[in-house]
DNA sequence: GTAGGGTTAG
C-alpha cells in the first residue's frame, strides 16, 4: 500500500552535478580576468546613487532597473549591491523569448564572474540570488547550474531552487530536490519551502498520484509545525483545490483559525474551481463579517462566480462593493469585470468596462473579442482585433481562436477558413487542435459536412470524441443521415454510457420523420440505464433565481405562468407563427407534438419574466442546453407581440431578440 | 538572497 510518508522518507537522490559549462555570453568577454572583490572596472562617471534610485532597482520595471543598475555598479560595485540588482531583474515577469531582464541579468552574471565576486567560497549569498534569477526566468536548468557550482548553500538557496522547478511545471524534479534537502545536515525546509513545493504539485496535475503526493506533502507541513503559517496554509488549500478535494480544502481552512486575506481569497477561489458557487459567495459574506477587506483576487473570483450562473444583479452589486474598496486598478479583477457582464448577456456594459480600462492587455482583448463574436458582432471583433494590432499588442493563439470562433457564430465560413490559412504566415502562430477543432465545427455548422471530415482527416491531431460529437450534431442539424450514422457508431463504441450521442443520433431520426427508429434509440436508453441531461431554463426576478424545467409546474404561481404562456401563444400565432413539429422528438400524432412543444422551458421562463416584469423592459433568460429550434422561433414572435428585447444565453452562445429578428440571423 | 490567492477558448 501506498504509504506517503514512507515514500518522502525514501532515500532519493539528488539528480547528478552537470558537467560545468560556460555561464551566459559576457559582454566583457575580452576582460575575463577574475578581478577581486571591490576592485571596480573603470567608468566614465561617478555619481553617488541615490536615495530613490537605490529603491527604483527593487520595485519597478527593469528598464528603470537597468538604469539604476548601472548606476550602482559604478558607485559601488559590491557582492551585496550585485545581490540586489538580481533581485531587481528578478522581478519582473518571465518571458519564453530572451526578455531585458534576462538580458539584465546574464550582463549581471558576467560583471559578477569578470569582478571575480563568485571566486570567493562565501558567496551564498550572491550565488543564490543568482540562481533565484534564472529560476524566476522560468530556466531552473540554468538555476541548477549555478546550485552544482556553490560551496555551501544555505535554505533560501534550496527553497529558490525548488521554486524553479516547479513554477516551470517540473514537479518530480522540485519533489526530488525537497528529498534531498531534508537529508542536508544545518538545512532543513521552512515556511518558504512548502508553497514553492506545493504550487508544483497544484500545477502539473498529469503523471503520478497527485493526491497521494499533496498528502505526502501535507503530512510534512504539519510535522514541521507550519500548518498554521498563512503562507503555508494558502498554498496547501491551492494545491487541494486544484485536485478537486473539496474535503480537505475545507479542512485545512477550518484548522487555520487565522484573518489572512490570502488565505480567504483562496478559499473563496477553492469554491469557484470546485463549483461550489453558493459556498464561495457565503465565504465571502463571511470575509466580510469579520471585517477583513476584500482585494482584486477576491473580486475577481466572486465576478466569474456571477458570469458564471449569470447573476446579474448580484454582479452589479459586487462591482459597486469593489469600486469602495479598490481604488488602483488591476488589468485581471477587470478583464473578470468585462467577462461577467458578458456572460450575464450585457454587451454594452461589457464594452463600457473595457473602453474605461486604463491597463488594457493581452487577455483585455481576447475577453472583448470572444464577447463579440458570442454576441453576434464579427465585425466589431474584426475591428478591434486590428485595434490590438495597431496598439503593439501581439496577438496570441487565444485572439485567434475567439476570432475564429466569432466567425463560425456568424456562419462566415470564407473569413474564418483566410483567417485559419494565413495565421501561420501572417501571424506567426501555428493552428493548435482547438484551432483546427473550430474550423471543423465552423464547416459542419454551414452544411459543410465531407469538407469537416476531409479536415478531421488531413490535420496533424487526432480527433477527440467531443469533436466528433460536434459533427454529430451538425448532421442532425443538416439531416445527413449517412455521416451521423457512422459517426454515432464510432462514438458508441468508443462512450457506450455517454447519453449526447445517442440523443444526437434520435434527433436525426426525428427530424426525418423516421419515428421507428428515433424509439427504438429511446428505448435503448431506457434498457441501458442511459439518461440524458434534463433541460431547463432560469431567470434573475427579484433578487431570485427561478428555474424551471420543460413542462414543469412547481413554481409558487405555475398556473398564472400557464396561463400567460398560452395567451402569448395565442398572440404570436395570429401574428404568423407557425409551430415547427420538427423539432419535437416524440413519435405521437401532430397535436400531441406541437403540444410537447409548447410547455419548454425557455417558454415557460419567458412567459414568467413576461408575467412578473414591468412592461417594456429586457428579459435575460438562460438556458443549460442550445436553445431549440422552435423555441428560437417563437422568441422572435415574443419580442414582437410583447415589444421586450430579449436575451437568451444558451450552453454556447447569445441571441439577441428585438422586434421579431434574432442577431444571430437564424444561424446558430 | 526566498513565499501564498484572481482574468480570456472549447
Amino acid at each position: 500500500m501506498f504509504c506517503p510518508l514512507v515514500w518522502l522518507c525514501s532515500a532519493g537522490s539528488l539528480p547528478s552535478p552537470m558537467p560545468p559549462i560556460p555561464l551566459p555570453p559576457t559582454p566583457c568577454a575580452a576582460d575575463s580576468t577574475p578581478r577581486p572583490a571591490g576592485d571596480a572596472v573603470p567608468h566614465r562617471s561617478r555619481k553617488p546613487i541615490t536615495r530613490r534610485q537605490r529603491c527604483r532597482i527593487t520595485t519597478t520595471s527593469s528598464s528603470s532597473a537597468l538604469y539604476a543598475a548601472r548606476v550602482l555598479i559604478a558607485d559601488a560595485p559590491t557582492p551585496r549591491a550585485f545581490s540586489a540588482l538580481f533581485k531587481a531583474a528578478s522581478s519582473s515577469s518571465p518571458s519564453p523569448s530572451p526578455s531585458p531582464s534576462q538580458s539584465l541579468g546574464a550582463q549581471l552574471h558576467a560583471q559578477a564572474v569578470v569582478r571575480g565576486f563568485l571566486g570567493d567560497v562565501d558567496n551564498t549569498i550572491l550565488s543564490t540570488a543568482i540562481l533565484n534569477f534564472y529560476a524566476s526566468c522560468r530556466e531552473p536548468d540554468l538555476a541548477r547550474r549555478v546550485f552544482d557550482r556553490m560551496a555551501r548553500r544555505s535554505a533560501v538557496t534550496w527553497n529558490a531552487l525548488i521554486k524553479g522547478y516547479a513554477q516551470a511545471g517540473r514537479r518530480d524534479e522540485a519533489l526530488a530536490l525537497f528529498r534531498c534537502m531534508r537529508r542536508q545536515d544545518g538545512v532543513a525546509p521552512d515556511k518558504y519551502t512548502f508553497p514553492a513545493l506545493l504550487s508544483g504539485i497544484g500545477r502539473n496535475r498529469s503523471g503520478g498520484c497527485v493526491q497521494e503526493l499533496g498528502a505526502a506533502v501535507h503530512a510534512q507541513v504539519v510535522k514541521s509545525g507550519l500548518d498554521k503559517d498563512p503562507f503555508v496554509g494558502a498554498s496547501l488549500l491551492s494545491m487541494y483545490a486544484a485536485t478537486g478535494a473539496l474535503e480537505d480544502v475545507k479542512a485545512v481552512f477550518d484548522d487555520m483559525d487565522t484573518l489572512d486575506p490570502v488565505v480567504w481569497s483562496s478559499m473563496i477561489s477553492a469554491y469557484v474551481n470546485c463549483k461550489e458557487e453558493e459556498a464561495a459567495l457565503l465565504t465571502f459574506y463571511k470575509m466580510l463579517c469579520q471585517d477583513i477587506t476584500p482585494r482584486q483576487f477576491v473580486y475577481s473570483s466572486l465576478f466569474a462566480i456571477c458570469g458564471s450562473m449569470s447573476m446579474l444583479e448580484m454582479g452589479r452589486q459586487v462591482h459597486a462593493h469593489s469600486l469602495k474598496n479598490i481604488t488602483d486598478n488591476d488589468a485581471a479583477m477587470t478583464n473578470a469585470l468585462l467577462t461577467m457582464y458578458s456572460d450575464c448577456g450585457c454587451i454594452d456594459d461589457a464594452w463600457r468596462v473595457f473602453d474605461s480600462n486604463d491597463i488594457v492587455d493581452v487577455i483585455s482583448y481576447n475577453s472583448m473579442i470572444l464577447a463579440l463574436g458570442q454576441h453576434a458582432h464579427p465585425k466589431e471583433a474584426v475591428e478591434l482585433f486590428k485595434r490590438m494590432k495597431f496598439s503593439g499588442l501581439i496577438p496570441d493563439e487565444v485572439t485567434l481562436l475567439n476570432l475564429l470562433s466569432a466567425f463560425n457564430h456568424a456562419g462566415l465560413v470564407h473569413e474564418g477558413l483566410h483567417l485559419f490559412n494565413s495565421m501561420l504566415d501572417i501571424e506567426g502562430i501555428k493552428p493548435s487542435y482547438q484551432h483546427y477543432a473550430c474550423v471543423i465545427d465552423m464547416l459542419a455548422r454551414s452544411g459543410e459536412i465531407e469538407e469537416s471530415m476531409k479536415t478531421i482527416k488531413e490535420m496533424p491531431f487526432e480527433a477527440e470524441t467531443p469533436l466528433w460529437r460536434i459533427v454529430l450534431g451538425a448532421c442532425s442539424k443538416h439531416g445527413d443521415i449517412e455521416t451521423g450514422m457512422k459517426i454515432a457508431e464510432m462514438l458508441f463504441e468508443k462512450e457506450p454510457y455517454e447519453p449526447t450521442n445517442y440523443i444526437l443520433l434520435g434527433n436525426i431520426y426525428a427530424r426525418l420523420g423516421r419515428w421507428t427508429e428515433t424509439e427504438n434509440i429511446r428505448s435503448l436508453m431506457e434498457k441501458s440505464g442511459i439518461d440524458g441531461d434534463d433541460a431547463f431554463s432560469w431567470i434573475e426576478m427579484g433578487q431570485r433565481t427561478h428555474r424551471f424545467g420543460v413542462d414543469d409546474r412547481a413554481h409558487p404561481i405555475s398556473e398564472e405562468i400557464y396561463r400567460n404562456l398560452d395567451r402569448l401563444m395565442g398572440s404570436i400565432k395570429a401574428a404568423g407563427y407557425v409551430p415547427d413539429t420538427s423539432f419535437a422528438t416524440h413519435s405521437t400524432g401532430k397535436n400531441r407534438r406541437e403540444e410537447s412543444l409548447r410547455y419548454h422551458c425557455e417558454k415557460l421562463a419567458f412567459a414568467f419574466g413576461d408575467l412578473a416584469s414591468p412592461s417594456g423592459d429586457t428579459l435575460r433568460i438562460m438556458k443549460n442546453l442550445r436553445v431549440c429550434g422552435d423555441c428560437h422561433s417563437a422568441y422572435k414572435y415574443f419580442s414582437l407581440v410583447t415589444g421586450r428585447k430579449i436575451v437568451l444565453r444558451d450552453n454556447h452562445r447569445f441571441h439577441h431578440f428585438y422586434k421579431g429578428a434574432c442577431s444571430c440571423r437564424d444561424y446558430w
